[in-house]
DNA sequence: CTGTATCCACACTGATACTG
DNA sequence: CAGTATCAGTGTGGATACAG
């Protein structure tokens, strides 16, 4: 046991942008899972995510459009509309994220006592 | 099918870093992949983390120490040293991360192809 | 050995206002 | 309706040097 770790152990598998945990940007994990009950406009996925910004939600889209996650149609209509919807690609990363999610919720309260007990230790580390 | 999203779908579950998708810093992730197999001294992390500076590596640790997600421990012997290893709670994250690392193997071509082929269309969207 | 200090760059986010 | 433009704040990461 404690075998020594090869320098090289993620330089293939994870250049920087590939920590499998830190997928997207801040609100991707969100946009995917407004978007598993099917295709919606925009202005739908504005209420869910009423506190982003257009620009910034726009631009959390065009990420996953570029990576092949989403797919953006736009019906030039009399009333224009955009709808967005998961690929297969981007379905296939449910079932991982929901996962993550079950953790998350699972752990989340005890990840934040330990915050409260850190933090409390470097206040006291300072006065004392 | 197709409900319209109510607007606090997620504001319990996820303030803005409960993204359970996107867990903690950029080398968070890999921290903890080498922390797997047992404690590891401060200079061992920095071996496969070459790419990481002492001052970001040290910021990610302490960062996930505060989160009760690995312990820190000094020994202040003649030759001192600092062993960081995972907490129960940071090694329950092992397994949804090693599924999200899988389903990263699994789709990582098909996503540097679309970024690919969503830039060529960009480019000749500027072009013509 | 295990970090800190300093300076810098930039990406990300956000608020507000505006447009085809 | 579905975005863009602009400006600004902040954090996050990186290079380099230094310290207990």
């Amino acid at each position: 046991m404690r075998e020594p770790l090869p320098a090289d152990m993620f330089d293939e598998l994870c250049p920087s942008s590939l920590n499998p945990i830190r997928f997207g940007d801040k609100w991707a994990g969100l946009v995917i899972r407004c978007l598993e009950g099917g295709p919606r406009r925009f202005s739908e996925l504005r209420v869910p995510l009423s506190r982003v910004t257009p620009k910034v939600l726009t631009r959390s889209l065009r990420s996953l459009e570029r990576d092949g996650l989403i797919k953006r149609t736009v019906y030039a209509e009399a009333t224009p509309h955009v709808e967005y919807e998961l690929t297969p690609t981007g379905r296939s990363m449910l079932e991982p994220m929901a996962i993550a999610c079950t953790w998350a919720e699972q752990h989340w309260d005890e990840m934040l006592d330990a915050r409260e007990s850190y933090d409390n230790a470097a206040s006291l580390d300072q006065a004392g």
